[in-house]
DNA sequence: ACGTCTTTACTTGTATGGAAGTATGGCATA
DNA sequence: TATGCCATACTTCCATACAAGTAAAGACGT
């Protein structure tokens, strides 16, 4: 018997906040955006109580502030949070492409390859989720090839401002480039070239620098900061 | 009149959570310890409520696991969370050095060597709680040199763990060890060595590579993973 | 027309009771 | 002695009621 497939039925709380959280990610819920506790509740058919604790969930994630009294707002993308973010990735991902470099794992290397297939296939049929999806994979195998998965996870609780930009930013900017920066990281990889892979990339991970400017000035009631 | 002092007096709920936070973190609410809603709730004189609310943020903070109708438990350290964190920190403050040896503020770099300062009187007087703080304002410092306040603040979350440890480690770890090294950084910085700074900085941060592993084996029921 | 006060309809925060689930000790039984 | 059942005393979870505060619309006097 498998145990590990033993699960109980989550807390209705913790279904809000997953519901919530997924939904702000998305842009389904735009940033400013007042959402209300009663409101929720009674759309889906609960009492208040959990839906106000996933709004406090929700308020941990930096997805949205409670005002007391005043009412609870989907959180805008902080520009600053972003940056920095991004600042970390950087430094993160050039150490992880240096060690990985260096050790050339065989079959890490090859699913990142698929991965950039995948990416391919997502780009030609315009499927925005499936890009991103496979974009975090492509990075997290990163993570994994260097044997530091723990690091992705931390990395993922930092992105979630990231995340929300992305949904937006994808539309806009070419993912073919996107694609294109991806293989020459895997090349240098390949090759052994620790300097190449983390200068590949730094300039990767760089791009950003100047889609953010851009993003906040195209829709600044979205941003903060 | 400063509108920037005009304050609101904060929920029960958050107080609660500050208040239990610092204890974890200090390691008064030691890793294991089972808590429950009504006794802290009966312990301050207030109602469950924001008792419940204050454990929901501790564990979102990692902090704290609340298993359904079982109970409430402070968080064990996990090994896998202090490395990984820590891995992130090289990563960061390494880049951080480099730009901060290549600017070189003055001012941040005095206000550096004075936290050196304190922290040499905090050891002879064996406040270990005054050496920790002012290590963390050294190395915030350092963000705020670069022009990088926000990626401390991202740091400071991840550190959660990392910190716990620490109030264990700092009464048995040579104190004096890391005055040393804080101040090999801060030279190399005033020369505005990038390539040495960014290796001091390394250095200095892979000494709890070292360190995790006996405070782990030391004390092995405060630890998981 | 304008400013001020009051009412009213919201918001989140807290208290409390009970529901559902879990762990433990006692006790009868083999 | 060992085993299975069960009462009991917990735990967290959810629903509900009320308290405290905010904000905006409207009445009213100037």
């Amino acid at each position: 018997m498998d145990v590990a497939r033993i699960t109980i039925a989550p807390s209705t709380a913790f279904q809000v906040h997953d519901w919530l959280r997924k939904r702000v990610q998305q842009g389904d819920l735009p940033p400013g955006m007042r959402i209300s506790e009663t409101e929720v509740a009674a759309a889906i058919g609960i009492s208040r109580q959990p839906v106000r604790e996933a709004f406090i969930r929700l308020a941990s994630d930096g997805l949205a502030e409670v005002r007391p009294q005043r009412g609870t707002y989907i959180s805008k993308i902080s520009v600053a949070a972003v940056l920095s973010a991004r600042f970390i990735r950087e430094a993160v991902e050039a150490d992880l492409a240096r060690i990985v470099a260096q050790t050339r794992p065989a079959e890490m290397l090859d699913r990142m390859a698929d991965e950039i297939a995948l990416q391919t296939a997502a780009d030609q049929t315009g499927n925005v989720n499936d890009f991103i999806e496979s974009d975090d994979r492509f990075h997290r195998l990163l993570a994994l090839a260097a044997g530091q998965e723990a690091v992705w996870a931390d990395l993922d609780r930092l992105k979630a401002q990231m995340n929300r930009l992305r949904h937006l930013s994808m539309r806009a900017f070419d993912r073919g480039f996107i694609i294109g920066q991806h293989q020459q990281i895997l090349d240098a990889l390949r090759k052994g070239d620790a300097n190449a892979s983390e200068t590949a990339m730094r300039t990767h991970l760089r791009q950003m620098l100047t889609e953010v400017p851009q993003m906040a000035a195209a829709q600044p009631d979205y941003f903060t900061d």
